[in-house]
Parts: C-alpha cells; sequence; structure tokens
DNA sequence: GTGTTTTTCCAAAGCGCTTTGGGTTACGAT
DNA sequence: ATCGTAACCCAAAGCGCTTTGGAAAAACAC
C-alpha cells in the first residue's frame, strides 16, 4: 500500500494525505483522524527512499566503526551503542552502521554524499582527532561521545572524567595513602587522559606529584591487562597500596592479581575503579565489592542519539554539548593501608 | 555532484552514464573508461534515496534486537555482529540496526514496508521461534544464526553443536569421568538445546542416561551465573568431576568458583567450554588453560551476512544452509578423574 | 550498394514521496 | 449582496536514480 493507493482508497489527494500524516496545519482534524485511522488499518508506511529523496534527508543516525581496531569487541562501545540504539528507535530514527578497515573518512565521505545518514556518532575520540577536519569540511553533522582539541564549537556529550578520578585518588589519598598507580585505558583517547589528568591533580594538591611511588600503566581495558599491569605493579618495591583502575574490566584482572600475589583487595591493597554499568560486569557482586566512580555508558549512549538527532533537525551546535558529573560509590574494596 | 551534472559534464546521457558505472554490457569500453575515471575524480556517489527508489532495494541488511532482552549487552552476540558488519560493509552494504522493546515484529513489518533492508538477519532462535512465519508471511528474505523448527526450508548458518557436545562429553567419559554436568546457556534457545542434546547422547552411549549423578543447570551466559551454577553443582554428594559449560564466560565463573571451594581445575575437576572466540576472553589464558570447543562466532557473522546479501540478490534458498564442524581443542583444564 | 545485425547511445517514463502555489468553499464583515 | 479572510484541499512539479524501448551508427553479409 502506497501513498497514491491510499489516497484513492480515502477519496483524496496524496497531498492531504501526506499533510495529514506529517502533522500540517492545513488539514481539517476531521480529516486527519479518517486519514490516521485508515493508514493506521492498512498498515501504511512511507517508502524510505522515496521520503529520503524528496526531503533529502534520511531519517537515520550514522556510526562508522573500524574493524581492525577492535571496537566493536569492546563492551564498553557496546554499551554505549545499546544506548544510542535505543533512544534512535524510540524516536523513529534507524542506526546505520558502517564498519571500515583503516580509516574512517571514506565512510564518512559515503554518509555525505549519498545522505545516507543525516547526522553521525563520533565515538572514542583521540586528544587531536582528525575526523573532527573531516567532518567539519563535509558538512556532515555530528555528536562526539567525549571531547577532544579543535578551535570549532562541536556538540558533545562526555563524562566529568577528570573530576572522577581527582575524586577517587583524593579519597584515597585522605585515608592516608600515599603510594597510588593508575591503571589506564588508552592514553591516546582523551578520556584516558582526563582521567590521567585527575589522578594527577590529587596527587600534586598532596605534594606526590611525579612521585616515583605513584606508577602508571595503560592499554586496551580487558581483563587480561589488568591482571599483567596489576600484578607488574605490585611486585615493584615499594609497592602500590593503592589501585585506581580506568574499568570495571581491568579491577576484575587486578582482583585476580592481588589474589594470586598472595594479597587481599581491601586490607593490602585499595581498589577503585570507574564503571560503566556494564550489565554483565557488575562492580558490587566482588568480594570484597568494588568502590567505583559510576557513571552509565549507555545513558551516554541515549544522549548522544538525542543530540544527534536535534542537531539534525535544526537545533544549534551550543544547546547540544553536556559534561555530566560522576559519582562516587563507596564499598569494600578500599579502606586505610595496614600500617607501616 | 549528481547524476545529471555528471553525465552533462561528459556531454552523456545519464542512462549511459548511470550504465556505464553499474557494469551494463552495452557501454564501449573507451565510454566507460571515461565514465568511471570522471566519477572518481569529482568523487561522485548516487544519491541512496533516489537509487533505492528506483531499484526498491536499499543495499542495506537490516538486524532487530531487542533492548530490553539483553541482547546487544551480550558479547557472543556482538562478535556476532562485529562479523556482520565486516562482511556488510565490505560488500558495500549498510547495516541497519533497529532496537526494539518487546517484540521485534514490528521493526519487521517496517523493514518490509519501507523497504529499509533487503534482507534481515535473524539471530538468537528460540526452538520454536515465531519470527520465521512472520518473515515468511511479510517476504522479507532473512537468514537464520542457527536453526529452528519450521516446516519451511529456510536459509541459515549453525555449528554443530550437538557434535560439538557429544564430542567433548565423549572426551571426558573416555578420560574415565561418569559425574559430568552441563552448565548450559538459556535452553529457550536452540543451540543450548542441541548442546543439552549433545551430552545427553554421549551420556546415553556411556550407559548414563539420565543419571542424577549428572545433572545440569542453564541461564544467561554470565560470568556470575558460571559462579553460581558450578557452585551449586559441585556442594553436591557427590560432586561431578567434569564441567560442561556453554561458554567460557561461565568457565571463567566455573573456575572461579572450583578455586573458592579449595579445588583444582584438571586435577579435582576437569572443565571444557564451548569458545566463541570472543577476543577478550582467552581461553588459553586461563590456569590451567581451558579446553574447548572452538568455533570463531564472528566467522558466522561472516558467513551469515554474505548468505543475505546472496539471499537478497536472488540465490535459492536451499543453496544458503550451512552447519560447520567444531574442533575440540584440548588443554590442561582436562585430566582423568582422581581415583575414588 | 542494400539489407541485416550488432553495437552504442539516448529520451523519457517512472519509483513514491513532499511541497509549492494556487483554487474552492465557507463565513464573518462591510 | 459583496468583499476579504480563513480553512481546507488539490494538481503538478520535482527529488536523483534506473530502466524501457527505441534510434543512430557501425559492422557485417550478400
Amino acid at each position: 500500500m502506497n501513498l497514491r493507493e491510499l489516497s484513492a482508497h480515502l477519496g483524496l489527494s496524496q497531498t492531504t494525505v501526506s499533510r495529514a500524516l506529517n502533522g500540517y496545519a492545513d488539514v481539517a482534524p476531521a480529516t486527519r483522524r479518517k486519514v490516521v485511522e485508515a493508514a493506521e488499518r492498512v498498515g501504511y508506511r512511507p517508502n524510505s527512499g522515496a521520503r529520503r529523496l524528496a526531503t533529502g534527508r534520511s531519517q537515520a543516525l550514522g556510526i562508522a566503526f573500524p574493524v581492525d581496531r577492535n571496537l566493536l569487541l569492546d563492551p564498553h562501545f557496546i554499551e554505549f551503542l545499546a544506548g544510542v540504539a535505543a533512544t534512535a528507535g524510540e524516536k523513529g530514527y534507524d542506526l546505520t552502521v558502517s564498519p571500515t578497515t583503516g580509516t574512517e573518512d571514506e565512510v564518512y565521505r559515503r554518509f555525505a554524499r549519498t545522505r545516507t545518514a543525516d547526522a553521525v556518532i563520533l565515538s572514542g575520540p583521540a586528544v587531536e582527532d582528525r575526523r573532527i577536519a573531516l567532518l567539519n569540511g563535509l558538512g556532515l553533522p555530528f555528536v562526539v561521545h567525549g571531547r577532544t582539541q579543535t578551535p570549532l564549537p562541536y556538540a558533545h556529550v562526555d563524562i566529568d572524567n577528570r573530576g572522577a578520578f581527582r575524586q577517587a585518588c583524593r579519597l584515597l589519598l585522605d585515608l592516608g595513602h600515599r603510594r597510588i598507580a593508575l591503571i589506564n585505558g588508552d592514553e591516546g583517547q582523551t578520556f584516558a587522559r582526563d582521567r590521567r589528568s585527575g589522578w594527577q591533580e590529587a596527587l600534586a594538591q598532596a605534594g606526590l606529584a611525579d612521585d616515583p611511588d605513584c606508577p602508571s600503566c595503560c592499554g586496551a581495558m580487558t581483563e587480561e591487562n589488568g591482571y599483567r599491569f596489576a600484578r607488574t605493579l605490585l611486585e615493584q618495591t615499594p609497592a602500590p597500596t593503592g589501585l585506581l583502575c580506568s574499568s570495571v574490566l581491568l579491577a576484575f584482572g587486578a582482583y585476580r592479581a592481588i589474589r594470586d600475589l598472595g594479597l587481599t583487595v581491601g586490607r593490602d591493597v585499595s581498589v577503585i575503579a570507574h564503571d560503566d554499568d556494564l550489565p554483565f560486569l557488575r562492580p558490587h557482586t566482588l568480594d570484597p565489592p568494588l568502590t567505583v566512580t559510576r557513571s552509565p555508558i549507555r545513558k551516554g549512549g541515549e544522549q548522544v542519539a538525542d543530540f544527534a538527532i536535534r542537531l539534525a533537525t535544526g537545533t544549534p551546535i551550543d544547546q547540544l554539548t553536556d559534561v555530566k558529573p560522576v559519582d562516587l560509590v563507596y564499598r569494600g574494596s578500599v579502606a586505610a593501608p595496614a600500617s607501616g
């Protein structure tokens, strides 16, 4: 059933039916009701291609991910994607995911030229991210999940990573810890860089700036890396008594390392992690329950999608920026250091 | 730059340019070369909406996932999706993911009516799956990842789950185990049901059909459940000496439970799991390395996408079915049971 | 040379929708 | 009655592509 058939069936013009369905003003309430009901009854849906062609907009959000970087395999990204998808779907937008090998440029070019997406979502921004300039050049609206360095204003959703890790580190300092290590994500990405800044700021305030007893390491946020990093850090002397992890997955590995070294979390080593609220990795189920700075990454996805749709429909960029504060949830993995 | 402009620029008709670009026969090689080069140079890309409207096909694969069921949060699904996306992208297809709350019906209806997707991908089929009938009714081509019960032929890609678990169970039996438990995924889904069948077949062949000392449990394949299930099973008397897990994630939890009970994997309890080759959960990094039946779920996704595209372009259904055998990889988590 | 194919190209007709730019009708104001 | 103004509706023109059904040119056969 297409528009012509539907309007013939109703004895109305295509124009009127179209306008009735799309909520235009100049159609009588009674007519509109009739049209909407008929459309509902016969299950009419406008052909997406035709609408796309006529309006120039695709009612779709685009997101590119490099297949070779392991973005899709990263549960954080997926949870984020779930949020994006949920909100997009709710608002009648499709989500077109386009995998790429190598650079994402080609995908964005295609999105722009073919008008496959009304706006794109950028995730995992680097500190200096080439994609921003490209998208600006292409005139393709975009929303960044996270932040980056760029002269122009840009739509973004982020959390206060720096503040979160500053606060977490300060908690350990207040409890008396003096050797606090950071197990971070890939520091090419802004979120990791920000967390490092937060950690450093807190240390600096405590007079521990660049203290060699407060080491750090970074890499992909996997359980395996968490184990390796924690093990390496804890085998040093003097070993850190506090561990800041950029992900619960890393903390998971750290717990295993701590156990393997015959130590006890919360007694010998205090651990705090950032919790993106991944549904299959619950920090409170660990033993002891893990103290976290918590911010559901899924919510981030939802907000990014919302921003992207608003952007595609004309909301100015400067109204589309948000940086959320982060809660610190205190649990048993943290205590004052063992005396000595 | 659109087709009209491009053809004007070349001094050719739109027809010729279109046909040259789309590889039709009736255009002179020299002309084609000129056209292709010009298109390349100016970066011409056909407008997706227009092409969609003209051809009735969208060059996109569709996949629906229920937001409230935790499909997207399931790393197995994601790894599968990565494979789908990779192959789709490679072949110039977009991947439209559509989240739903509740039933997927509405999404399929929309796909069918709006022609948003040329074919859809069904993942996690239940033993009796309503979606099959719906899609058949809608005339929307689909490929199932897994199998289901249905009278009509349908395109699908699956692995030999039954054979894999039969073989795994037989290995334990051959080593002398007599109490072998199954920790399975959700048995509403076919893959889990098949694995159970394989386990049961092997037990039956050893004269252990329905033996109460060979219990089983099932549920979402999380680390947490693995721990809970294993713990419950191992606290029975007599406790099983062999554990078959439907996922490395479950085995992960099982290892933790075994350790917590003061037992040792490979000595007190042998463990085998199915390994979908999730990149952040490597079975050989466990201690002791985990014996697995292995089949990369990502490859499954790649093949499903390939099938879906072939289906959308006219390949008959009966050429689009495949059930892959599964390797058994023997590692240190398996040994003969302790005597007695 | 003429008739017949084959090759190469093109004009024009859609695909199904939105939207422009009027037309009608109804109704209160003059 | 007549005019203006709303309120409602419509015909037709695209949007940018593919594809049908030729036509012109070139190649071939006789």
